[in-house]
RNA sequence: GCCCGGAUGGUGGAAUUGGUAGACACAAGGGACUUAAAAUCCCUCGACCGCAAGGUCAUGCGAGUUCGAGUCUCGCUCUGGGCACCA
């Protein structure tokens, strides 16, 4: 027997796997669709963190391989982006240039971890034969009026240069690189997500539908649903009317003042009416100013000018109140202005207190408490409520609701927080949008078949910071004709944001060369939905949304056939550093794969990480631990020494390693199915050490364990798997079925209780009866001795596991 | 503030969902082999008491339910992540 020698045995079956297309079995039965998030190529390659969830998406597709199922397993590239950009600004290069070089660097670190990909799919988001699809999608959004133009104030990056949507911020920063962002109105696409907002809330509840709740109570939290009431007040003073949104009807006779946000067009419509315009407009003007970030910095102390001159009129009681314009009400949530009720609503509260305010209860707790001197925001019965007084706040709602409908003058609305999707961007790198602007006919498409619209070459690549992007300079692509009245046109210059391609990619890989369609129908409906899709847990309120969101429009349109894209969604922890940091250059504490790679082969490395701990926990990287699964390895390959096979010797049965092998089959499947690898791995460590104890192993069983391990070290599998003189691959074989009978212990150790106290233990047979089982315990000097001269109250047994005296 | 998680040896973690807490690994210590080292193999390894048999305590803290709680209930503490002036 040779020593075991990953380095040798990893290059020669990567290369075997890949001449035989060894995974390409598409017309099997039964499919599976595994899918990763496809990464972003960076020039500096993957770190040890990157490739775990790709090992685990590569084993439950061996696995499923091996189950008999066509597996679908591709991966490809999300390469259009600020990093590429930014490097070819730097160093004045195309930055195709530097996508090419860096999928290079990538590529070649997949490869060495032996992954089944089937490369023949792989796509790349920058390839005009795939962004040609992606601007055919933006081309049916605009076509049904869900892409149109607008010229609101949106989240600008003054560092990138571009504008962002929602999504993209974090801590009202810029998400790339951390700049604060502004507001700034400028012309720019919007696709409109709230159209699709009730449909992505109410489909995470989809049958079948095997998501974390971690990542659905994101999702929820984001599109942010309130169900509440919009009804209209009077302006006494101007003949004008404010709608305002509130969830807490119940409490509106304590309303005693009202505000707008400084957005609010009102302002600008009552300018004759209002006595401190000039100090309205100056406050107005400030809170533009400040950023998204210090507008939350601001809460402590709000801030807001009164409009003098002018009241509303609360409709359910006709009282008179003051008018604010404040900037702790949003002008793009609901209508963008709110009844001020202080002593139910803890912001109200605060500002009234500030300004002096009058504070008067409506609503009182239907429990005992004092609430005079603090607010409060809980349900409860109403008071001070004219007809309404007495009433439960949920019932009073209902009736106030119903009283504005009969009056015309409100109805019952549901909001959300999540907005439309700021779908421009003012950058080189990304789809062009596909528009034709014509000063007679508007914005016009391009028509499907001069797509794709191709990203044409610069001089220049730094972004123009004037809100147009550097595809404005090249004035010959820019000009060009209408579609529509054959007149002077200019090309959209405006590129889009990152997540565009990511948003749909996955449907190519079923189809990818397909030159007629983004995806043909018959293999689309063979193919999807995603079974399995694994990736960041960052991705939930970004990618993942978006994604969902056109897959529904796909399904509208008739494009694609499933209401949902992916059916299980399993998000990876992150491998941390050794020091308990995140990997990072700025710490100095990366770890590199190809080094792992190098010392102990691919294999150890993805038995390690599968073996580190639960799956979608964060875990601290340990190369100690990275010599374990190596040993592991190690001690499964010398175990060929011990197979008859090797000896020439006849096959002896071991009933005990074999009901052992069985219940290693059922626990492997069982765990990978529910992605509990490090147990799976627990259990086959437990199999092997049993091996190393035995004079010889039947051949069948190491056989067997083989195609168990397979998933997890392929390479090494495969190699033995030849070893035992199989000519074809390991992956054609099918996986082992246990025997239900193998797997129940014949002897057990039946654990003897006083009072659910352990004081004594007996081999016994599994099946032994209750009888038996009290015969044998009164019969143990431990028990009799902790029993002494005390009566027996009862007497509890558990079958196979244990009996209790209780005393 | 709101939403979703987590807390078990020196370390990563197991525990069939209420039934032997610490599987499987890593590290550490001791031993075998070796001129020596590496590799490999064997033993010890939660804490305390005891020569031993054995006993007591122990799954973040405090109560409770139960014959029996890491697991269930209530109340806290710490901690990771997400959202956040969303009316």
């Amino acid at each position: 027997m040779n020593k075991y020698n990953p380095k040798e045995i990893e290059k020669k079956w990567q290369k075997f796997w890949l001449e035989k297309g060894t995974y390409k079995n598409y017309d099997r039965e039964k499919k599976f669709y595994a899918l990763d998030m496809f990464p972003y190529p960076s020039g500096a390659g993957l770190h040890v963190g990157h490739p775990k969830g790709y090992i685990a998406t590569d084993t439950v597709a061996r696995f499923k391989m091996l189950q008999g199922y066509s597996v679908l397993h591709p991966m490809g590239w999300d390469a259009f982006g600020l990093p590429a950009e930014n490097f070819a600004i730097k160093n004045k290069t195309n930055p195709n240039v530097f996508t090419a070089k860096s999928v290079a660097v990538f590529k070649k670190q997949l490869e060495m971890f032996g992954f089944s990909y089937d490369w023949d799919r792989e796509i790349n988001t920058t390839d005009p034969e795939f962004y040609r699809w992606t601007q055919w999608i933006f081309l049916k959004l605009f076509e049904k009026g869900l892409a149109y133009e607008s010229n609101e104030p949106i989240n600008w990056c003054p560092s990138c240069k571009t504008g962002l949507s929602n999504e993209d911020l974090e801590d009202g920063k810029c998400e790339r690189c951390g700049s604060e962002v502004e507001q700034k109105p400028m012309r720019q696409w919007v696709l409109k997500m709230t159209d699709y907002a009730d449909r992505l809330l109410n489909d995470l509840d989809t049958e079948g539908l095997d998501w974390e709740e971690m990542i659905v109570s994101q999702q929820r939290n984001w599109i942010g649903r309130s169900e509440g009431a919009q009804f209209e007040m009077e302006v006494s003073g101007a003949k004008e009317k404010i709608e305002v949104y509130t969830t807490r009807l119940d409490t509106v006779f304590g309303m005693t003042y009202a505000v707008v946000a400084p957005e609010h067009p009102i302002i600008e419509k009552m300018k004759g009416n209002l006595e401190n315009y000039a100090e309205i407009e100056v406050y107005v003007s400030k809170s533009q100013k400040k950023t998204a970030f210090e507008r939350v910095e601001m809460q402590k102390e709000k801030t807001g000018v009164e409009m003098k001159g002018v009241k509303i009129i609360n409709p359910f009681n006709g009282e008179k109140l003051p008018l604010f314009v404040a900037d702790y009400v949003i002008g793009g949530y609901g209508t963008g202005a709110v009844m001020a009720v202080p002593a139910h609503d803890e912001r109200d509260w605060e500002f009234a207190k500030k300004f002096d305010l009058e504070i008067r209860q409506s609503v009182a707790p239907d429990y005992n408490e004092n609430i005079s001197g603090k607010v409060f925001t809980d349900d409860g019965a109403l008071v001070n409520s004219g007809e309404y007084s007495g009433m439960k706040s949920q019932i009073a709602s209902e009736k106030m609701t119903a009283w504005l409908e009969e009056k015309k003058i409100g109805v019952k609305k549901v909001n959300y927080k999540m907005r439309d999707w700021v779908f421009s961007r003012q950058r080189y790198w990304g789809e062009p949008i596909p528009i034709i602007h014509c000063e007679k006919c508007g914005p016009v498409a391009v028509p499907e078949e001069e797509l794709p619209v191709k990203l044409p070459e610069v001089e220049n690549y730094e972004p123009t910071g004037t809100g147009e992007s550097p595809l404005s300079a090249i004035t010959d692509w820019v000009n060009t004709t209408c579609p529509k009245c054959g007149g002077k046109g200019k090309r959209e210059t405006n590129t889009m944001p990152q997540w565009a391609g990511s948003s749909w990619y996955y449907l190519r890989y079923i189809d990818p060369k397909n030159s007629k369609a983004l995806v043909d129908k018959e293999k689309e409906e063979e193919w999807m939905p995603v079974d399995l899709y694994v990736g960041g847990a960052e991705h939930a309120t970004r990618h993942l949304l978006y994604a969902r969101f056109w897959h529904k429009f796909l399904f509208d349109i008739g494009a694609v056939s499933t209401k949902e894209p992916f059916k299980k969604l399993v998000h990876v922890g992150l491998i941390l550093a050794e020091d308990g940091r995140k990997m990072s250059k700025r710490w100095g504490n990366v770890i590199n794969p190809d080094e792992v790679i190098e010392k102990f082969g691919a294999d150890a490395m993805r038995v390690y990480e599968m073996f580190m701990g639960p799956f979608t926990q964060s875990i601290a990287w340990s190369t100690n631990s990275v010599t374990g699964a190596y040993r592991f390895l190690e001690k499964a390959w010398r175990t060929q020494l011990k197979t008859q096979n090797s000896k020439g010797n006849i096959e002896i049965e071991n009933q005990k390693l074999k009901s052992l092998l069985h219940k290693t089959i059922k626990k492997v499947g069982e765990d990978i199915e529910n992605f509990r690898f490090n147990t799976a791995i627990s259990q086959l460590m437990i199999l092997t050490n049993a091996f190393e104890k035995e004079e010889t192993v039947n051949t069948k069983y190491y056989a067997e364990f083989l195609i168990l391990i397979s998933p997890f070290a392929p390479h090494m599998a495969e190699e033995l798997w030849e070893k035992l003189g199989h000519k074809e691959s390991i992956f054609k074989e099918t996986w082992p079925e246990y025997d239900p009978e193998l797997i129940k212990d014949e002897e057990i150790e039946l654990i003897l209780q006083v009072n659910g106290k352990i004081r004594d233990r007996m081999k016994v047979p599994a099946d032994i009866s209750e009888e038996e089982a009290k015969r044998i315990a009164l019969a143990s000097e431990k028990i009799k001795s902790n029993i002494a001269d005390k009566d027996i109250r009862k007497i509890i047994f558990v079958k196979g596991r244990l009996i209790n005296i209780v005393i």
